[in-house]
DNA sequence: CAAGATAGATGATAGTGTCAACTAATTGGC
DNA sequence: GCCAATTAGTTGACACTATCATCTATCTTG
């Protein structure tokens, strides 16, 4: 009987936090979607970055990531310049107003982490992340 | 640096969870989308069950609680009868294909379920439910 | 009784996930 | 080198989810 909880548990912490890291940024003035925000980290981080390696990275379907990428275009978050190695290709990086973004995004989010966590020690914070990754593993 | 982590593999686990289960209701011709199904198992467990208390409890608008059941009504899994205590609400309940359909869906959640938790020790069960509680709490 | 709250319903909009199809370009096998 | 298959990006379509605003009929409370 401890399964159905579990699944509920999870469920419920994602919805919190999800709901949470929206007020918090809504607070300070960063309208930003989850998924927009999830891209522009790819961008930052990923070597090379294209549309294409951020949706087989993340796991998501190529065109909704491009969708977004177009937006980040919009707001003038991300720029694009052609792949000199593939010519249908085109590199992503963050322009100076996206590492602000992201920054001040990081922070945000940093904080509402910090606050989830600030009471449970770091051992059964991987406790926790172990069981997680060994529940996902059991699914595929 | 563990944090982040954490809640990355909480994300993780519910996309895992949540495709698995979609896989497995299809296979079973079970077409239904996971909130028409979380709100057929609040009517079927739930005294007085009405769209509004449904809501409430799980933390949802009532608009778009109240568009499910319109659809599960459509569909003939849920009967509205009027409520004698209030003549602005209605009472819901599971009609017999209703019935029969969740406890196809149920069979197959649990199979999930298992296949998710099934080398995994119910202590440490108890103890990730503890903590994603905990968890949960902290961002409230 | 009147004012405010509530249950349900509807419309609008945004974010997300998935699939199909198209183009331009690349790659692999021959 | 050439053709077939594949790939990157793009667009369209549709379903599901979430949220907000608004409307009605009804209830509750002062």
């Amino acid at each position: 009987m401890t399964a159905p909880h579990l699944i509920e548990s999870m469920f419920r912490l994602v919805r919190s936090f999800k709901s949470r890291l929206a007020v918090e940024l809504e607070a300070e003035g960063l309208s930003v979607a989850p998924t927009h925000m999830k891209i522009l980290k790819m961008i930052a981080t990923m070597e090379d970055c294209t549309a294409q390696r951020i949706a087989q990275t993340i796991h998501r379907d190529k065109a909704q990531v491009n969708r977004v990428v177009q937006e980040l275009v919009a707001q003038e978050m991300v720029e694009r310049k052609p792949n000199p190695a593939d010519k249908r290709s085109q590199l992503l990086r963050l322009s100076d107003k996206g590492e602000a973004a992201l920054r001040a995004m990081n922070a945000v989010e940093d904080r509402v982490l910090r606050r989830m966590t600030h009471d449970i020690e770091i051992e059964n914070q991987k406790t926790f992340i172990a069981l997680a990754e060994q529940l996902r593993r059991n699914l595929s």
